[in-house]
DNA sequence: TCTATATTTCCGGTAGAATCGAAATATGTT
DNA sequence: AACATATTTCGATTCTACCGGAAATATAGA
């Protein structure tokens, strides 16, 4: 039972997983998240990251589509923002993949690990 | 500064994000964490899966090179574990990206979403 | 060595993804 | 209406991923 409901997650998942695999769009997952929640204009991405107009409309509509980020329209920009949401779920579905299994790490270290990699990033840069 | 750098992790996690973005390996990924921590042998997963042995084979390989699984030789068999140190850091790497931002979650609330979806997932199974 | 089983590598076919210039559309301004 | 700017859609090309049968390899046992 509910094997129907479990193939459709995994297939939005696998979408999800596979529209952040790709460097030019993670490059924008990222740049937008830097600019979280205001968002950029189309053109902002596209200057930033160097990509061209055309090839740029195409990523956004993938990272759209699978829901990863939102748009909305102010004159005739049109403002994406990363959708944070989106993230936390991928988050959450990999917490319960993965860490709640056997021997895998329990919350209270998956905070302290967080916190400890974000320690490490700022003593890096 | 530090710009080769960024652009490696960048590269490295997208490479992740694509081996877990294809329904196959990430329904391998899945298996393998229910089998976690002793893992399966190839056939095992290809008898569970319905996937031939050589699809299954590149698709394994994949998952390796990104290391997100781990092999081990037994006679003839070739035991797949999941790479729960490579999960954990794709959590870490998302929650660094994601949830470290402006009005985005904190470490507390992440913990408590994770439980209450372990919570709701149990409920509906 | 011969046989059996597990798995990979080889090879070719095919579908889909990524790319980007050019043309089309959308919106706002004068 | 004409023009300017932002963005998308079109069209064509190239590249890459996925797939799976057949052959090769690896290991163990008789």
């Amino acid at each position: 039972m509910f094997k129907a409901r479990d193939t459709e997650q995994v297939i939005r998942y696998a979408a999800m997983f596979a529209a952040m695999g790709a460097e030019p769009r993670l490059r924008i997952v990222r740049l937008l998240l830097t600019a979280h929640p205001q968002g950029l204009a189309a053109g902002e991405i596209q200057e930033e990251l160097g990509i061209p107009a055309s090839t740029l409309s195409h990523h956004l509509e993938k990272l759209r589509t699978e829901e990863l980020v939102k748009v909305r329209r102010e004159g005739t920009f049109l403002w994406y923002t990363a959708n944070t949401e989106a993230l936390e779920e991928i988050i959450n579905f990999l917490y319960a993949e993965c860490c709640t299994r056997n021997k895998a790490i329990e919350p209270s270290d998956l905070v302290t690990i967080a916190k400890s990699s974000k320690a490490e990033r700022e003593r890096k840069s």
